[in-house]
DNA sequence: CTGTTTGCAAACCTTTTGCAGAGCC
DNA sequence: GGCTCTGCAAAAGGTTTGCAAACAG
């Protein structure tokens, strides 16, 4: 429990600074730190999904089984940690949002259409440009969400074998 | 009336093409063509927005009192137009899909948490780099999507001045 | 004519809200 | 102790579905 460099000791210190952020912005506001909002902030941290409020309400239900935790407090709560940045969402299917912890770094996708795997990219030219366009238009940017459909490598060869 | 380098003419040109590609894909499954669905073509053809299925059935209700249009008709034809890929749909706020013509030239998407609205651009050196990245993963690219999620100039007025 | 489509209203699902009691500071 | 937070249940959106009558082919 010395070593400082381990992956568990890394989540360790990162998800501290993060519930010490948390405990700031609330008495920043005078918010109350509560058990449900802990658990909350706990769960999303240990996920790597984007997570919807249900999804997470289930997950929090699973892990805390005594903790009656109400779906209406996952959504006020969720909604609470996007307006502090702290999360970020993202809207997708015919409803509903997604939620993940804004720290997270965020990437891009490559889409088979044949075989459904995801290759996920980063491309800092690309990045730099959507900033500089929102610049350009004044849009204060927060996140983005870029999918590229086609066919992968492995699917071509398939498709030439035949 | 003659001239056909009109915008007019251009776009008279481009509906009846559009419409008989409808009419096609209905005949092709056993459809049937409907005063209600050619109108929902024609007020989406007619916008150049994206469209929520409420908006589109006000719109279609201002411009066609006498037709009684269902909103049930609206979802249900989008659902059709969309599984055909003749409209496309973006997701947004909370709830809500938003719609526009398949048909058109390709873009990207800055869409607002606030108030949803969403500016279209196109940058080619995105665009470029797309296809670089896809061609190095030796990705066979047909297809993407892009959205940048923040927050536009009108919105961030409004935080301001509270 | 026959089978599809429509409008209406009810049903559904996700999200928000009002309220009385519990809990944090 | 005062004020916030919570769970519950009801309300409020937006979307889908069941059904009898209307309509396209």
């Amino acid at each position: 429990m010395s070593e400082i460099t381990t992956d568990f000791n890394d989540k360790t210190v990162a998800y501290k600074q993060l519930l010490s952020d948390f405990k700031a912005l609330l008495k920043k506001n005078n918010l109350k730190f509560t058990i449900q909002r802990e658990v909350i902030l706990e769960t999303l941290y240990n996920s790597d999904e984007h997570l919807t409020p249900e999804s997470l309400h289930n997950l929090i239900q699973e892990k805390f089984p005594n903790l009656k935790t109400g779906i209406a407090t996952v959504y006020r709560t969720l909604s609470l940690l996007e307006e502090s940045d702290m999360v970020t969402s993202l809207s997708f299917g015919a409803q509903g949002k997604k939620y993940e912890l804004g720290a997270k770094h965020h990437h891009d996708h490559f889409i088979c259409k044949m075989c459904g795997s995801i290759i996920e990219f980063v491309d800092e030219k690309i990045e730099e440009r959507q900033r500089k366009i929102a610049d350009e238009l004044g849009f204060d940017m927060q996140d983005h969400s870029m999918q590229i459909y086609g066919i992968c490598k492995e699917c071509q060869k398939k498709i030439k074998e035949k």
